[in-house]
DNA sequence: TACGTTCGTTATAGCGTCTAACAACGATTA
DNA sequence: TAATCGTTGTTAGACGCTATAACGAACGTA
């Protein structure tokens, strides 16, 4: 790479880190093109030779973010045996990962970027986390039904690039993901915050319903 | 009340009126004080006679959110005889209601406002959601148990004003708000798009899971 | 050394929140 | 009736933000 490539790409990091830290300070709204400028000792329109706007450094965080959570995932899984010791290594995983920077993982997955579009290779690593979470299946041998839901299910396995597997546990995968981030978006959130409620044993207890529910279908 | 105050009323509510609009429409960081009393035929800063600042006027529209989700909820509930009734009741009218507003539903549930601190009334409001979902939770004869989480859970119930109900209920109710809003603040973050899949299908399944598995408990 | 690219600067437009100072209006009171 | 006071609107402006334009300096290369 060229060495002018090389400091530019190190600006761009540079910049991104100082974002990541905005966000955790002061959320999404609190990223401001002028004020990484400044920590940078750089003036703000300085920036625009790095990024088009405002808007394609948030998605870039949101790609990266994608990867680093679908690294996070795949590894975790990775280190089970049992489906079920692989569901909890993935659950947990992704619940250290959320609560180690709330406001990255509310800007993957809570409110949108307004006029955000994902690019493909962000879909690609969302879609890793999915695999991951179907890898912590285990065996199925149900047939592939014909309900509506299970042949639009069949068709996401495909376009996901995950052959081989039923209906049964793409839906499955899909459940583990839609209920463990019930929690964890309320978790980030600070919604419990009144209730007195822990939010770890609450998330243990709905990982372990995963866990039984799947081992007595 | 004063006549000077009925008018007073009328202009904030017509006020939070086009917020609302302006919600719908850009999502939050489009409400514009200047923008809304531009449509009110007057200038922006007339607005803070109103209302302290922008984010005084969100907290409002957070607060009367939550007493029209609380008054949906409860009027679903209501509606249904037994409980596998009133549950998918209450399920498909919070549903209907995320849906009809969705960047309200994100207002209430998504990423938090910075600073926000709800008011009194508005966790009355909440908790009266979840008392909702509590009424559609079946009998349950079960002791309360001695586990940390039931002791919490006791608490909560006590704190809520919801008294008569077994830690296994009230983690019921829990279990059921945060597997929908899994569901729910996916969908209305449109993460679903690209997958292919239909959101209502996904939805109906989860809720006959719930249903199934507190019937078979 | 001369050249073109890259990068940083300042100036500026435009929009946003929010405050301050001032004018107009209505209701109350002398 | 006339003076007064609180309410509500106005404009002007401070300040911060995104983003663009015009300019100059630095850099690697020929």
């Amino acid at each position: 790479m060229d060495r002018r490539q090389q400091y530019r790409e190190q600006t761009r990091q540079e910049a991104k880190r100082i974002a990541l830290d905005q966000l955790a300070e002061h959320g999404t709204a609190g990223i401001s093109v002028n004020a990484i400028g400044k920590r940078m000792g750089v003036t703000g329109p300085a920036l625009y030779r790095y990024f088009a706007n405002r808007d394609a450094l948030l998605t870039e965080l949101i790609s990266d973010g994608y990867l680093d959570l679908a690294d996070t995932a795949e590894t975790a899984v990775a280190a089970g045996t049992t489906p079920a010791e692989r569901l909890r290594n993935a659950a947990h995983a992704i619940r250290a990962w959320a609560l180690d920077a709330p406001h990255r993982y509310l800007l993957l997955f809570g409110t949108p970027v307004p006029g955000y579009e994902a690019p493909a290779h962000t879909l690609d690593a969302a879609n890793r986390v999915m695999a991951a979470l179907l890898t912590a299946a285990g065996e199925d041998t149900s047939a592939g039904a014909e309900e509506p839901l299970d042949r639009q299910l069949a068709g996401w396995g495909e376009r996901m690039g995950n052959h081989g597997h039923t209906p049964r546990q793409l839906h499955w995968a899909l459940t583990v993901w839609t209920r463990l981030h019930g929690l964890l978006s309320l978790e980030v959130a600070d919604q419990f915050r009144h209730s007195g409620l822990d939010p770890d044993l609450l998330f243990h207890a709905e990982v372990e319903a995963l866990v039984a529910c799947w081992e007595s279908r």
